[in-house]
DNA sequence: ATGACGATGCAATGCTATTGCAATGTTAGT
DNA sequence: ACTAACATTGCAATAGCATTGCATCGTCAT
């Protein structure tokens, strides 16, 4: 229901407009994260900036997150709902198909603790792991 | 030594050329991963496109892999030895340091094992860790 | 010497990300 | 309900990196 939809934004300090409630909709029946691009043809007619811009207010929000697949264009995913602008905590894995060329956040799937040499101080983590996915699998 | 130089070129397949051993040169006495913008300025004055082209020729050949580390130019590095043009081996995490901005190669620091979801195969692995590097750091 | 092939340099282009600005919509206070 | 203040939108324009086409040049083997 678009009440639900309305209320996430609300949860997110994110002030309600058209736009961002489609957005957000549309977000939410993806099963991979997707491009600008995809968003834009995914959508009805509307302004590709607008649409740039509405995806950044998310992030900021910490209601998506940005991934950097390596494809040249960022994709996007809904966050869980324990993230906020602060401190994202989508450090699960990202796995791109070769096959499919579709990127998936596996949530499941944690970044391990990593011993960093002496000195070094981590942040924040990012693991993108390319291979071929359930659906694309042979046999 | 270009001895030296050349013998690495050699040993990858590559035909050698004085803009080769330059760029070659170059690379083996940086400490951070650079990107062509930075190849185009540490060298005298050359085409960007053919530096390009080298450091597209030295990848595809298993002499230097390349790293997206989310500032959005591609940067570079040299690979290990027992890289070769199919198979690169570089499953070392990279580092770049919200500090100094630089991207380093931590070739000590492998990737872990991960248990990815039923029927998800892995081909690849990349793994950037951001926060403050060594030099950077505090105290 | 010459012919084939690879490397180089220049021009041009595509694509993604990003900003400026004016118009428009939204909200809050009275 | 009216208005002022502020946020959002849409259009235009730009920046920056990646990439290709093509003509020229160099190199190597016959």
């Amino acid at each position: 229901m678009t009440k639900d939809i309305e209320h996430r934004l609300k949860n997110k300090d994110i002030n309600l407009t058209a736009m961002r409630l489609l957005v957000l909709d549309f977000l939410t029946k993806q099963v991979a994260a997707i491009s600008l691009n995809d968003l834009e043809k995914g959508m009805g007619p509307s302004d590709r900036i607008t649409l740039y811009r509405t995806l950044k207010t998310f992030e900021e929000k910490g209601l998506v997150h940005s991934i950097e697949d390596g494809t040249g264009a960022t994709k996007y995913a809904l966050c869980e709902d324990n993230c906020d602008g602060d401190h994202h905590h989508d450090l699960h894995v990202h796995f791109y198909c070769n096959t499919c060329k579709e990127t998936f956040c596996l949530p499941n799937t944690k970044i391990p603790e990593i011993s960093l040499p002496k000195r070094f101080q981590s942040e924040e983590m990012n693991l993108i792991i390319k291979g071929i996915c359930d659906q694309c699998h042979p046999d």
